[in-house]
DNA sequence: TCACTATATCAGC
DNA sequence: GCTGATATAGTGA
């Protein structure tokens, strides 16, 4: 049956949220990327677009935002901020699946997912 | 068009 | 190492 079987309203993302998102979920458990190259996998040069993106996520938490990061091995931001709580939580989800941080920055550079 | 933004990079100190 | 300024790209009003 099902002449319209609406599974869940998608929300409408832009071509390019989409992109950003479907990079995102590529990146494995255990391992981390940054907004500068989840930009360079998509063809974008701007990695502050793909925060905005990222930001919405509402796709979420089907996309791994928090496997995120800044450039500078940073935690960025999570849930629309960038330091407090969210931090803390982003920080904690990471080490769940195996990404240690070390004051704040990622201890281990060999974690970072490269596309 | 204007303003905002989960960034990145450079210059100066 | 930190701060301020600038570059760059996309979204929403």
């Amino acid at each position: 049956m099902a002449a319209v079987t609406q599974r869940k309203t998608e929300p409408v993302v832009t071509e390019f949220a989409a992109r950003v998102y479907a990079a995102t979920r590529r990146i494995p458990r255990g391992y981390v990327s940054t907004y500068k190259l989840v930009a360079a996998a998509i063809g974008c040069r701007s990695s502050r677009a793909v925060g905005q993106a990222l930001r919405r996520n509402p796709f979420a938490p089907e996309v791994p935002c928090h496997r995120v990061i800044a450039s500078n091995l940073g935690l960025g931001g999570f849930s629309g901020h960038i330091s407090g709580a969210a931090l803390i939580r982003k920080r904690a989800l990471l080490r769940q699946e195996g990404v240690i941080f070390r004051n704040g920055r990622l201890a281990d550079e060999r974690q970072m997912y490269r596309f």
